[in-house]
DNA sequence: GCATGCGCTTGATTATTATCAAGCGTATAA
DNA sequence: TTATACGCTTGATAATAATCAAGCGCATGC
């Protein structure tokens, strides 16, 4: 059902890099492709999981929330995954996802990801590691929004894409403004006000571009802390040896 | 290493529930219950995460950030297990941990656990679900923390505490207010006022009781969503149908 | 008893964030 | 081109929350 650029593409995701090749055909042969325009929401929150859902092109914002008060929880981008959690136990969304922009979709029937974690070890320690990432990286989060003010998150935001960016202190910001905003915990309005905020720490705005031009002194008002801005890392293939 | 009378306890409890005999053995023997006095901090975040720890008796606070900020991210109480993800992933702590009254604690060492994980099947399968559990329960904190001001939180906790307790409309607060202050991501100043806003709305303080005099009331202003609100039930033991 | 400490509350002030309202600039379509 | 829409920004104001300061009440210990 998926093509195999694809497949190959799929099977490099650590999720499934340690299953079977039966568990792995299971999904190619169950699940499928679909490309999705701008937009697009793909679930709701509260609906039953039916599908695990891995972005292989574009763009998907989870979010939550009634039409008076949204937010959005994450923006994932290829290769990811997401929503395992409520696929595993048989849940309902806690959240929605669109597309912002157009986007390929694989999804795999949340019975056959459940079946293969009850028949397949490497499968199953895959899917722990997957979980257990996904778990810190919530409460790092949390621990964000309950600990910083606005203007402190969007300085490890920035700090933290540059880095996925190379570095070079050019940062694109790759999403509409009001859903960083969102994504930070804040309003379209504030985040303006909290790129104002920054300019004297050593950044310049210029549309969807910001460059760090003193990269010492956005450090010393952003004050990362490893214990929230760090990404979580894929475990080491071996133990790591203390 | 763990008294009889406990082990028979820890082994109810689902995440030890449905793994081996052997499994469980292992656990049994190496691990150990220690008393703690009341305020004793158990481990702190960036520290390695040696132990999967098991609350027996007592309350645990967990925390994180610096001594400018400080903030709960969750309240353990028997039989529950903590910074399970951690330890999975040989990762250092991301909170830190400290007792609320006397507590004894179940330490079971991280090297077993992943070991258990690895070669028992089905305990793998009761990690899988307590991840799942806890990072959901977590997406459900930082849906609240986003989407809700502080008044609004404490209500819905409330409702939760009352439900908790027996849904007598009787609540006993069972940890220092500032505690929960910090629970609810906010100060213990702002816990006072939120608490006299929410009397209009159907609650009698005295202490550390509260009682819900007007259930109608609390709810109109409160507002719940069970996806924010509803507690993570373990999923049924069979597959549920739909 | 009396003093002390500490958690809690309340008031005053400030900081932070949201809301409401306008206007700017760019992209898109007629 | 012109009109329109929409995202973004800015200003003014209001709501929400934090901070600083004081005092109250209750427990503990002398």
């Amino acid at each position: 059902m998926i093509r195999p650029e694809n497949a190959a593409e799929v099977r490099q995701l650590e999720l499934f890099a340690t299953g079977s090749e039966t568990t792995f055909l299971s999904f190619t042969e169950t699940g499928f492709v679909q490309r999705f325009p701008r937009g697009m929401v793909l679930f709701r929150e509260n609906e039953p999981a039916d599908f695990l859902h891995v972005v292989l092109g574009g763009t998907v914002e989870l979010f939550a929330g009634s039409d008076k008060r949204e937010t959005t929880l994450d923006i994932v981008r290829p290769v990811g995954v997401f929503i395992l959690a409520a696929v595993l136990n048989d849940e309902v969304y806690l959240q929605s996802a669109r597309t912002l922009e157009p986007s390929d979709i694989l999804m795999i029937p949340a019975e056959k990801v459940r079946a293969a974690m009850d028949t397949d070890p490497g499968f199953a320690r895959a899917i722990v590691m997957e979980l257990a990432r996904s778990y810190r990286r919530t409460i790092k989060d949390l621990k964000g929004m309950k600990l910083r003010t606005g203007a402190e998150r969007l300085a490890n935001w920035l700090l933290r894409a540059d880095k996925e960016q190379g570095g070079t202190g050019e940062i694109d910001i790759r999403i509409e403004k009001r859903t960083l905003a969102s994504r930070l915990g804040m309003t379209p309005e504030n985040l303006s006000r909290a790129f104002s905020t920054l300019r004297p720490h050593g950044i310049e705005i210029d549309g969807s571009r910001v460059e760090i031009v003193r990269p010492d002194a956005l450090i010393a008002f952003a004050a990362p802390d490893p214990l929230v801005d760090d990404p979580e890392v894929s475990p080491p293939a071996g133990r790591p040896g203390r």
